[in-house]
DNA sequence: CCATTAATTAAAATAATTCTAAACTTGACA
DNA sequence: TGTCAAGTTTAGAATTATTTTAATTAATGG
């Protein structure tokens, strides 16, 4: 039987980076029961290290590509997956076609841009939803989304 | 005989269902400015009588087949973003992979139930967002979306 | 170091959707 | 009514994002 290990939310603060750069990630992976494997850490670093971002796989994959990471496209799809499963990652659809990964675990929402694709975070605390009806019966409210699309003024 | 309507949201009622079957989806087919073929005739039919739908391609395609409408997968494609672009349909991004189309074109939120893919109406007036932060700059909103994702209750 | 088990990968497979180009409809009008 | 141009439909090929397969490689515990 294996150890089921739930999420532990170990991440890097920019405060550390240059200290021990790689004890945060190690240790987020570790608690995530994840093996520190090169790829993962690679990985791990160029999501977690910097500000938060909203990643699709093959955005995440040109950019290993970019830092000399040689890590196939397959992994990266796995490895998003089990960083989405252990906790570290959210999901977020908002375009039928691609899924975009976000490094933001806060509680927060989104404004899309239409016609580029980007997503920007709103602040958890900018977006209110008075009046939710009650979740079905037997259903839990896993989650609430706000997605704000925008497009450019018409002029 | 010919009806000139120029509205262009004209929706089939199903008060009329029996009366003129074909009158209002043609209207409506017109309002749009499409050729009301057979094919989109019956789509529009299979879509817009009876209540509110979400559906995907296939799920319409399967639809049509089950009424004996013999329409190809690429029409149906074709013409639900017709549909969309007409303003008859709303489009809903709750699951990359796969895009629903609304005919409750009303102002209304959805639950959405992970584990099946299925999509439930809440209306626009049981969800209120309060608090939204002004859109960026040269942007407009072009609507909001809520999504409530709801799983079955753990025991 | 060894064995076990997990992780990585290239390549093939899948799924949803879009494109292509040919064949057909439709609407307008002579 | 017949003709024609423009709009539609379609089968099938192509595309895109993602997943699976099966074989190889790497990590961990002893």
């Amino acid at each position: 039987m294996k150890k089921m290990h739930t999420a532990a939310h170990i991440r890097p603060s920019p405060a550390h980076q240059d200290g021990r750069p790689f004890s945060q990630i190690l240790d987020m992976l570790r608690g995530a029961g994840l093996r520190p494997t090169r790829q993962r850490m690679a990985l791990a670093k160029l999501l977690f290290e910097g500000g938060d971002k909203h990643l699709t796989a093959e955005m995440l994959h040109a950019d290993a590509q970019a830092a000399n990471v040689r890590v196939s496209l397959a992994t990266v799809y796995n490895t998003l997956h089990q960083f989405h499963r252990a906790g570290l990652l959210r999901e977020i659809v908002v375009d039928s076609q691609r899924s975009y990964f976000d490094t933001n675990m806060a509680d927060h929402h989104h404004f899309y841009f239409d016609q580029t694709g980007e997503l920007a975070d709103i602040p958890g605390e900018q977006v209110e939803v008075a009046a939710l009806p009650p979740a079905p019966a037997g259903m839990a409210v896993a989650r609430i989304d706000v997605v704000v699309r925008v497009r450019p003024l018409a002029d």
